[in-house]
DNA sequence: ACTTCCGAGCTT
DNA sequence: CCTAAAGCTCGGAAGT
């Protein structure tokens, strides 16, 4: 049974179940649709159609509501619309209804438009953008049904409609982190921004460390004054110091002899901490020790999200120790071993390499084959892993080149799948992740500079470019409907109680009440199990570990 | 005064 | 350290 809820422009809902009686009147307000779905959820267990989970399921949480399973019609219309070449079309309600019926597109939608992707907005004197008299629940009914169509068109429907599913379980798991929160000691991040950087200071002042580090700075430099947050004023200093520098970052400054450049690189590493996730971000983003991020499920072209807000994924690993479990509560943290390679090798049915991602470092067993009769040290094993990172990315520099021949030479299947990707990109074709995503077309102006007659040089680097892009999309957006299904199947199998808190490209973290924290790992452990035979099938020998530990901080793991 | 761009650094 | 992709956010400077 399904049950299709979308928002009116008024701020009220239609609704509509499909193969069944689901008893909820046509159109209600939201405390009714949230006591009726409480309800529904738990006598029928219906797939919910929303016209995106992002802004229609909230409301449902902020009244205790989980769903099991869904659709996100606005999700699906993005995947569906980039297999069908037209990524530059809006995903949203009206659009999509508007192309099921052959209408003009809405207004909003128009191409250029800045909100392309903008649903109105409650009380939006727009309105939904639907033509009048249509409810927007009828207009998800079309639109659900001409996404199934769609679905059943395509080669390989299965695999669509499993990435459907398994993105729209995504999206419920993004807004549920979002009101969950990750667990985090506003004390603990306080104290140690205090140890590191002195005593708090009211926002636009130097903590002291700072200030200290500035005086040496500036002293090393004949204590003329420069400005330390701007990175043209470091390499004129140096400059000045007889000293030339392309740039200065970081790395560049660690290869310099010169008394300033120890406090200056202090100095850019605790500025980064103050600016990026000082005191001005704990009072912003943490409150009652749960840090509120908004994921953006899909947000980047090969599926992976993004997040709005907070920088949600570049917490820093120094950080990691703010992150605890409630008392009585545990996390199990978990990240897929060298999921790429291992994606890599299914998806291109590579024996060999399957072969090798049955050790659990597969770069070590990786540089085994590479370097037959040679024992494996460190060096070897970097060797092995800078290959497969070339094969995957594209990369020449440095010795990569010739690592890559000798990959090419022992694994030829894995090889020659992702340079078929990179030669597609090349050509401006576009390439498809194993479920069917599908990477964006280029752009006007690199078709410009290929197919014409311009500079040949740029025509070929821009080909080259695009090629190193599509070669690495097959692997990274496979990457990423595995993980995708991985939240789905993971999320349905939890126990109650625990609940995912935070997802990031390859890694989980579960809070979970102590007693059940050696359950979770089960579910983990099963749920990988049943990803690798959902996206790659039952025969897949590839390897897939997913170490999990249960720790009190996630600075505890690995 | 406002917006846009750039360099930098953080994560995977 | 490097090899590659992308996204988020900051601070300062340049442009309007």
């Amino acid at each position: 049974m399904e049950v299709i809820v979308a928002r009116e422009p008024d701020g009220g809902y239609t609704v509509r179940a499909l193969g069944g009686d689901a008893g909820l009147p046509p159109r209600l307000g939201e405390a009714e649709l949230v006591r009726h779905a409480a309800r529904v959820e738990a006598e029928l267990r219906p797939r919910w159609v929303f016209a995106a989970v992002e802004h229609d399921y909230p409301a449902l949480l902020g009244g205790g509501v989980r769903v099991r399973r869904c659709h996100d019609l606005s999700l699906v219309e993005g995947i569906l619309l980039a297999y069908e070449g037209r990524h530059d079309q809006a995903r949203w309600l009206a659009a999509a209804y508007a192309r099921a019926r052959g209408l003009e597109p809405p207004a909003e939608a128009g191409p250029g438009h800045p909100d392309l992707d903008e649903q109105p907005t409650l009380f939006d004197p727009r309105g939904s953008g639907l033509p009048a008299g249509v409810a927007a629940a009828e207009a998800a009914e079309v639109v659900y049904a001409e996404q199934r169509r769609r679905i059943e068109r395509l080669p390989h429907p299965a695999r669509l409609r499993l990435l459907a599913a398994a993105e729209s379980a995504s999206a419920l798991a993004a807004a549920e982190m979002s009101a969950d929160g990750l667990p985090w000691r506003a004390d603990v991040h306080d104290a140690l921004l205090t140890e590191l950087l002195g005593p708090r200071v009211p926002t636009g002042q130097r903590p002291r460390r700072l200030a200290e580090l500035a005086e040496r700075i500036q002293q090393a430099f004949g204590g003329r004054p420069l400005t330390l947050d701007h990175p043209g004023s470091i390499v004129r200093a140096f400059g000045r110091a007889g000293i030339t520098v392309p740039s200065a970052r970081a790395h560049v400054l660690r290869g310099i002899d010169h008394p300033a450049v120890a406090p200056l690189l202090e100095y850019k590493e605790l500025a980064r901490l103050h600016s990026a996730h000082g005191w001005t971000w704990l009072d912003q983003w943490v409150h009652g020790n749960r840090f509120r991020p908004v994921f953006v499920v899909g947000g980047v072209v090969s599926g992976r999200w993004a997040s709005r807000g907070g920088a949600a994924l570049q917490i820093p690993r120094m950080l990691r120790a703010c992150v605890t479990a409630d008392p009585g509560w545990k996390l199990v943290v978990s990240d897929a071993a060298q999921l790429e390679p291992r994606v890599l090798a299914a998806l291109a049915g590579d024996r060999r390499l399957a072969e090798v991602s049955a050790s659990a470092d597969l770069y070590t067993s990786l540089a085994e084959a590479m370097f037959p009769g040679v024992p494996v040290d460190a060096a070897n094993r970097g060797r092995a892993k800078i290959a497969m990172l070339s094969a995957m990315y594209g990369g020449t520099a440095g010795e990569a080149a010739s690592l890559l021949a000798l990959l090419r030479q022992r694994f030829p299947t894995a090889a020659s799948y992702v340079e078929r990707a990179a030669l597609a990109g090349e050509r401006g074709e576009m390439v498809r992740s194993r479920l069917g995503r599908t990477s964006p077309p280029p752009s006007a102006a690199w078709r410009a500079l290929t197919g014409g007659t311009a500079n040949e040089d740029q025509a070929r680097r821009a080909a080259r470019d695009w090629g190193r892009f599509t070669r690495n999309f097959v692997v990274q957006a496979s990457a990423a409907d595995w993980t995708a299904v991985l939240l789905a199947t993971l999320r349905q199998r939890l126990p109650a109680p625990a609940h995912l808190v935070f997802f990031q490209h390859d890694e989980v973290l579960v809070h979970t009440l102590a007693e059940l924290a050696d359950e979770v790992v089960a579910c983990l452990a099963a749920a990988v199990h049943d990803t690798t035979t959902l996206v790659f099938g039952s025969a897949c020998p590839v390897r897939f570990p997913m170490p999990a530990a249960i720790v009190d901080r996630y600075a505890d793991a690995k």
